[in-house]
Formats: C-alpha cells, sequence, structure tokens
DNA sequence: TTTCTTACA
DNA sequence: TGTAAGTA
C-alpha cells in the first residue's frame, strides 16, 4: 500500500528531513530536545532519528510557545496530547493544575484582545474601502 | 554531504 | 536562534 512515500510511524527520519517536513532550524530542534519536548533515537553514526509523528508534535509545541506557555509545563501536558486517553490527569498535581488554569486564562485574555482587534482592523479597512469607491 | 557538539554573537 | 569550527 504504501512503497515510497509512506515511513509513517517509523523512528527513521534524520534531522534534516524532520527540519524541511516541519518548517523549522535544525538548531531550533536540537534545542527542543535539550529542553526535553521531543524525544529521538540514535543511530549507529550518532545520528538522530525521529519518528515522523513528531512533525506534528513540533507544531503543537511551537503553538504552545507562541502562546508563551512555559516549557516546564509543556512538558507536563506533552505526554498528553499524544494520549488523550491516558489517564495523566488523575496524577496531575495541584500545582499543574493551577499552572494551566492561568494558562488557560491568559490565553482566553489573548483571544479576547486578538478578536477586539482582528475586528477594528476589519472595519478601518471597510472603511477605507468604502472611501476609496466614493 | 549531512550531522554532531560546543560555544559565541 | 544563526553560525563557525573540526569531526565522523
Amino acid at each position: 500500500m504504501d512503497a515510497d512515500k509512506n515511513a509513517a510511524t517509523r523512528p527513521s527520519m534524520k534531522i534534516g528531513e524532520l527540519a524541511k517536513t516541519a518548517n523549522i532550524s535544525t538548531r531550533l530542534i536540537r534545542y527542543y530536545e535539550e529542553q526535553g519536548l521531543i524525544e529521538s533515537t540514535r543511530a549507529a553514526n550518532g545520528y538522530r532519528e525521529y519518528d515522523p509523528v513528531l512533525v506534528d508534535r513540533v507544531w503543537q509545541i511551537r503553538g504552545l510557545l507562541e502562546a508563551s506557555i512555559p516549557v516546564k509545563i509543556i512538558r507536563d501536558i506533552l505526554p498528553f496530547l499524544d494520549d488523550p486517553c491516558d489517564i495523566h490527569v488523575t496524577e496531575a498535581s495541584p500545582e499543574l493544575i493551577a499552572a494551566l488554569e492561568e494558562q488557560h486564562e491568559q490565553m482566553d485574555q489573548r483571544v479576547h484582545f486578538l478578536t477586539r482587534n482582528r475586528d477594528a482592523i476589519a472595519a478601518y479597512l471597510e472603511s477605507i474601502r468604502g472611501a476609496r469607491h466614493l
């Protein structure tokens, strides 16, 4: 079924390939790994090998990071993102829960902030377009 | 050629 | 984060 373009979930992607596929630098990939955000195995020659599913994982990490979520928290919720069914919730410490609630609240505020500005810009654009037609 | 580690800007 | 150096 998959002869050439489907190496779906096999631990074999070199850092350069992952970088190109996920559109991030190899430098950042190594950095995420240093921070314990992603894992990799090592080939006999010492080269890192990545599971192709990390392409998505990297995007999730970027999103979380861009939302200013601390690496410490990302580390804790990443395993949950892997299998949402896994019951990490049961062992979530009060500290983690508190941190996540705070982050959630902050994200909510950002969403409102962005929404408001987006609408303001949309309205401004509208008025400009209208004026242009005069 | 690609990747690795370490380190500086 | 990018980039340089010296390897494997």
